[in-house]
DNA sequence: TCCATATCTAACTCCAGCTTACATAAATTG
DNA sequence: CAATTTATGTAAGCTGGAGTTAGATATGGA
């Protein structure tokens, strides 16, 4: 190990700080000390590296390139410490498991089967994090992540939980029930979206599509989606799965489908190596949850 | 990020580098301070954390289970912490390409192939590092490793340079050239092994085998343990591409071929991520020269 | 232009973390 | 079994890193 290519520790931690919360109030806020002593400690970093991390034009500091890069690093780092420390202290067990996932998902397929999960385990606590944007999952203390993808996400490991592609469905109220309306069509009809990241945002901007459509866009909290696309509101773009029954009901159409491979949907992710025991059980629950609905 | 978890920083360094080291002594050294500031260090971790990390019978000091949890946690956070640093700082591009190996694999397929690299690649500097413990990379510098294995290494991403199974052979001047020895004479021959961690003594270890057969185990260099099998000094466990043209001349006799499914072989590990070009350049030749030798 | 909201700087304080020197304890050896 | 070697532990004092407070400075918006 090159210890001597190591900077200062309290430099690298008031960094890693500033980085999480963006500001020098909010870090200080978060170690317990006050916003100058952050102020100096990214400075002394600066100058003990002789490198560039922050980009002091404009009242607030943004991290350049090579501060992302280091950001990124001490993220994992000191969440790895973290984590270590809860691990051996016993902080962790007596933690309530957290999971991260969409809303969508957590509306859609979890949260209606969690009942289950707590009578199986009552022991168990149980956290749901229903961010949408994607999180290193150490950094932060989450334990397992349900996200939506092909299963490759470098350095963890991914298990299917849901096979579905992508749909864009409307209400026959919305676009008539029997004509497939052109792109031309779709392009002038009002579109829900989700608020902030999320699967469907996701599809679109993989697709070009936002920039395109500015007008006509409502952006609605997740779990109204659904409701506001069956009401005829508007188009939306989801998974399938989600809406099966409503396009076999009639209540929604599918417009289109993606026809990608059969290697996307919700995968579990964790983190390799060895997990505790209330997060075993979970995963165990889950995948057989999943493998019974498939 | 729960940094209220997060113990003293200095004191955490201080048992990573006692955790590498193995004595407060080398410790100091490498952080470049005193053995007295390791001590105490150590000392002011454990009463903060309330947790043995240390086990203080007699003169030398052993991690215990929590300190072996703890010091992996070090050892890869403050491992990327310091590639991050010699990243943004230009101190990586600048040192050589790093490759860890095992000494068979070295001598038998990567050196003989190095000079069309060099040839290839004049710019680039390479470093090679026959160490036979498996090692985690971000932690050392190292960046890429070569190992024998089925590919399934967690967290890490692996790419099939040489499919083989393993092989026990022995010269004919040692077991005869017709008649096939059975396992009880095979127990009584002489065996070569390899120094340290091998591939060879893996095998033996997952088949139980050396804890049978203490005697007429010779110990040698990596390097010289074919010459030993061939000048019939003694029986060999290795990899059997390294020995075909041995056994097809005659030289050495296959006893027993490992079936294994065909997923065992030797892999190119490489962190997730993005590579630096000296790295990507090598990744690619030693992918290409794989595949036109397979 | 003024105000609100940022970050930066200066001067001062203090204790964490270091060094040196000595103590202690366990293996090793003659 | 005492002497020696080789570890780690402890004490005491020094010093500079890391923090605080208070005031300066810069930017963006009303």
């Amino acid at each position: 190990m090159e210890w001597r290519h190591l900077p200062p520790l309290s430099g690298l931690r008031a960094f890693a700080a500033f980085a999480e919360t963006g500001n020098v109030v909010a870090a200080g806020d978060a170690l317990g000390v006050s916003h100058a002593a952050i102020s100096q400690q990214l400075r002394s970093l600066e100058t003990h590296l002789d490198v560039a991390l922050l980009d002091r034009s404009g009242r607030s500091l943004a991290l350049t390139d090579a501060g992302v890069v280091l950001s990124r690093a001490l993220r994992s780092g000191f969440g790895g410490m973290i984590e270590a420390v809860e691990e051996i202290t016993g902080l962790r067990d007596a933690r309530p498991l957290h999971i991260s996932t969409t809303p969508m998902f957590a509306v859609s397929w979890l949260m209606p089967r969690l009942p289950a999960f707590r009578a199986k385990y009552p022991d168990a606590d149980l956290m749901l994090d229903p961010t949408p944007e994607v999180i290193a999952l150490s950094a932060d203390g989450i334990d397992v992540a349900i996200r939506y993808g092909n299963g490759n996400w470098p350095g963890m490991e991914a298990h299917m939980l849901l096979r579905s592609p992508m749909v864009v469905v409307a209400a026959p109220a919305l676009v008539g029930a029997d004509e497939m309306p052109s792109v031309d069509d779709l392009a002038d009809l009002p579109w829900l979206e989700e608020l902030g990241v999320s699967e469907g945002n996701n599809w679109l901007r993989r697709h070009g599509v936002s920039r395109g459509m500015t007008r006509g866009q409502t952006k609605v909290p997740g779990n109204l989606l659904l409701d506001g696309a069956r009401d005829g509101q508007g188009v939306v773009v989801t998974v399938r799965a989600f809406v099966e029954r409503d396009i076999a009901a009639g209540r929604l159409r599918a417009l289109f489908t993606e026809d990608e491979d059969d290697s996307f949907g919700y995968h579990l992710v964790t983190r390799p190596g060895v997990m505790r025991p209330a997060l075993k059980a979970f995963v165990t629950w889950i995948k057989r949850e999943a493998s019974e609905a498939g």
